[in-house]
DNA sequence: GATACCTTTCCTGCTT
DNA sequence: CAAGCAGGAAAGGTAT
């Protein structure tokens, strides 16, 4: 499977996001959400080897009507990111989980509706939809196990260093004082 | 190999 | 009742 160096993930990463503006339309060559859905359909023996699978029949029969929005979603977001208008390389980049959060945040075109600013000021945000953010994050890391509970510990372990802070309302989180590139006006 | 950092996984108990 | 939240503990992965 192809996978960039760390080395040259934070380059990108800081590069990126000192030029982070609204207008400003990426296309990277080398990833997209198309790559990321079609190496997940490219290696399917990745499934059966750890014995769970994302379309075996009990998953397929408790999947829901939102499961497959979320899903068509994610695919148009692909589509999105070949027409140059998307802040894909930001979102498939970051290496941190709250590098990922801050940058689904900053790519509406990407987030179809799994993140929301609660308070863009304060960098309070909720997230909308809990299964999909951890189904996206899970396809980052190529783990098909993850969950929004597991997804959520890690969050948890930022309070201690200030990446976030507490915000006591389900599903809400806040930036922290250790957590950059996220304000409006500081990119 | 050793170590540090960032999760991932699992769990018990509590809250919404 | 289901879904979240709190953290402790321990294991896993990767970078240095």
């Amino acid at each position: 499977m192809p996978s960039l160096p760390h080395s040259h993930r934070v380059m990108l990463d800081s590069v990126t996001h000192s030029t982070f503006l609204p207008n400003a339309s990426f296309c990277d060559p080398l990833m997209s959400w198309t790559d990321l859905f079609s190496s997940e359909e490219y290696y399917p023996a990745f499934e059966h080897q750890t014995g769970y699978s994302f379309f075996n029949d009990a998953e397929e029969s408790k999947a829901t009507i939102k499961d497959y929005a979320d899903s068509n979603c994610l695919k148009t977001s692909g589509i999105k990111s070949q027409d140059c208008h998307s802040h894909s390389r930001t979102s498939l980049q970051s290496s941190h989980l709250w590098e990922f959060v801050r940058d689904l945040l900053l790519s509406p075109e990407e987030n179809c509706g799994i993140l929301e600013w609660e308070d863009r000021e304060q960098g309070i945000f909720r997230v909308v939809k809990s299964e999909a953010l951890a189904k996206m994050w899970g396809q980052r890391k190529k783990n098909d196990r993850m969950t929004y509970e597991k997804l959520s510990r890690a969050l948890r372990y930022y309070y201690k260093t200030g990446i976030l802070e507490r915000v006591d309302r389900r599903l809400v989180y806040k930036f922290g004082k250790n957590a950059h590139g996220w304000q409006e006006d500081k990119l």
